[in-house]
RNA sequence: CGGGGAGUGGCUCAGCCUGGUAGAGCACCUGGUUCGGGACCAGGGGGUCGGAGGUUCAAAUCCUCUCUCCCCGACCA
């Protein structure tokens, strides 16, 4: 059906044609396409934003909730947040955090302690005012973020050197009033981990800081198989009540930027504004240096917006919820019953061999629904096995990153364990490969305003930047584009300034970002 | 928060202008034929039209308010 062209699909005159011979073909035609339209997703191309938003509908990772802004993950959405959440919590322990839990209600009075930090948050508060049918003495925020709150214990539990460094990490979710909003990328309630240390020195700070946004970025490009380029926040991008905030960027299949994790160097400010204080080896009473680092459910849409396509979700094969989904092919009662038996055979053994694997046994619906059905899901690899297969001892292995028959390949059962490994660990090379390819390509080197212009028209510009906030304040202006990170590595050593032509010292990335 | 669009069975939408108490396709259920890339036939169940109020003998349809979603702008993980 694909290959009809659109022209030749006068929807309109469908209910007014005469039926005869002809037309009942063209009509038959033209509901079957219809009915194609109606289960396929809007194109990538034409349309990314609704894209995107069917993909995470039809996927069932998330539905929309009653109140606006808020979003219900559903199951296949949170296992994918659970997997997330695995392999950033195994990191977190072997560096030596613990997690703890700390409360979502905060005191207004906490939040307006630190005075960077109140500027940043109070427009996205949301905030408690009555409990048990009275107005309460003091309004409680829900929790935007929980510094203050941590501060708070901090200051308590830490008396001298001996007690440092304190290193913990929670799970939760918080909440900031967003006026524009989409599920994933950006909803009033959204689950993260916070991670929160403090340290007897800036060093120490400064190192952890940078190790968070390390494991950051070893995640995403090893599990989740999204290049991210590491770097560096300017001050106007920086977390409130930050000294140095760094981030983990990435692009999207549009070109557009997203910051995937976040990772901040808190200085003695909140140590100041909460009283974490430590006496030292010499009997001096210091401040604290603390640090604060997050990723978040947005994660989630970043993974959709770099892998996925017009067939639907494409989930790399170290976070998907299911690795590899079999499909039975038969006709009658009798190959029915051989199929099944060998799928269930096969299931146990990958199972046993630790890969994520599910047998589609419904009945009544096609073999090729089948396969559409779970390449919308994003499974990343598909086994069929049918009545010619039991006669070679052979399977079928379908990958999901390359479509239809390009993507097949028939293997001898005996060698299937062996074969699903390898071909899991080639389709999650080929999709970080192929994300790579992608920023590279939309990533320009510019000099000039102009090139500079067309650029983030795409993509990604990579510019020197003097460090004036003006200049980063009238590119904004100009050409909606942000200054998105300064990359901790940086290839050349000197340069004029994109937008002023002064010297500069750095190079940075800039875009339109969500 | 401003501008635009939209809310009608699970989904996509028609009906609204010119009020008379709801319709199609898909999905779902049952039976049968199918099954290696989105099957077909027959029968069947399901909605009071986002919510509240108003006008009217009568409201999905007209009026007012409100909620939610989408798109575009100002703020953000």
């Amino acid at each position: 059906m694909t290959h009809l062209p659109a022209a030749s699909v006068p929807a309109e005159e469908s209910n007014r044609c005469q039926v005869t011979a002809k037309t009942f073909v063209d009509n038959k035609l033209i509901e079957a396409i219809d009915r194609m339209s109606e289960l396929k997703v809007p194109s990538r191309s034409e349309d990314f934003s609704e894209w995107y938003n069917q993909l995470v509908l039809r996927a069932e990772l998330a539905d929309y909730a009653p109140v606006r802004g808020c979003m219900i993950v559903r199951p296949y959405g949170w296992a994918l947040w659970e997997n997330i959440q695995q392999a950033l919590d195994r990191r977190f322990k072997a560096t030596g955090h613990v997690n703890a839990a700390f409360p979502l209600l905060i005191p207004r009075s906490f939040i307006e302690k630190e005075k960077s930090h109140v500027a940043g948050f109070s427009p996205e508060l949301a905030v408690v005012t009555h409990g048990g049918g009275e107005e309460l003495e003091e309004p409680l925020v829900i929790r935007p973020t929980s510094e203050t709150i941590i501060g708070h214990a901090y200051s308590k539990w830490i008396q001298s050197y001996r007690d440092l460094p304190v290193l913990i990490n929670q799970w939760n979710s918080v909440v900031r009033w967003e006026l524009r909003t989409k599920l994933f990328l950006r909803t009033l309630e959204f689950f993260w981990q916070e991670g929160h240390t403090a340290h007897a020195t800036f060093e120490e700070a400064e190192t952890e800081t940078r190790q968070m946004l390390d494991i950051y970025t070893d995640f995403a490009v090893n599990d989740a198989a999204i290049p991210v380029i590491p770097g560096r926040k300017s001050p106007s991008e920086r977390f409130a009540g930050a000294d140095q905030t760094y981030s983990i960027e990435a692009m999207m299949g549009d070109g557009k930027a997203l910051q995937a994790g976040t990772s901040h160097n808190l200085g003695q400010n909140f140590a100041k504004a909460f009283d974490i204080r430590y006496l030292d080896k010499n009997g001096t009473l210091q401040d604290c240096w603390t640090t604060s680092w997050g990723l978040s459910t947005r994660f989630i849409g970043a993974i959709i917006m770099v892998h996925s396509d017009d067939q639907g979700l494409l989930l790399p094969p170290k976070l998907a919820p299911q690795q590899v989904v079999i499909v039975p092919i038969y006709k009658t009662e009798e190959e029915s019953a051989r199929v099944l038996e060998a799928a269930k055979r096969i299931r146990a053994e990958l199972v046993a061999s630790h890969f994520r694997t599910i047998l589609d046994e419904r009945e009544g619906v096609s073999p090729g629904f089948k396969f559409n059905d779970w390449e919308m899901r994003g499974i990343p690899l598909r086994i069929e096995i049918g009545p010619k297969d039991l006669t070679k001892n052979t399977v079928v292995l379908a990958r999901r990153d390359k479509p239809g028959k390009e993507g097949k390949l028939s293997i001898n059962q005996d060698a299937l364990a062996g074969a699903v490994g390898e071909m899991l660990a080639a389709i999650q090379k080929s999709l970080y490969d192929r994300a790579l390819a992608f920023r590279e390509a939309k990533t320009l080197d510019t000099e000039n305003y102009d090139d500079f212009k067309s650029a983030i028209e795409s993509g990604f510009a990579f510019s020197f930047w003097c460090g004036d906030p003006d200049c980063e304040q009238k590119i904004k202006e100009e050409t909606k584009a942000t200054l998105r990170c300064i990359p901790i590595k940086q290839p050349r050593r000197s340069g004029s300034c994109i937008k002023c032509g002064k010297p500069a010292g750095e190079q940075a990335y800039f875009a339109k970002a969500y």
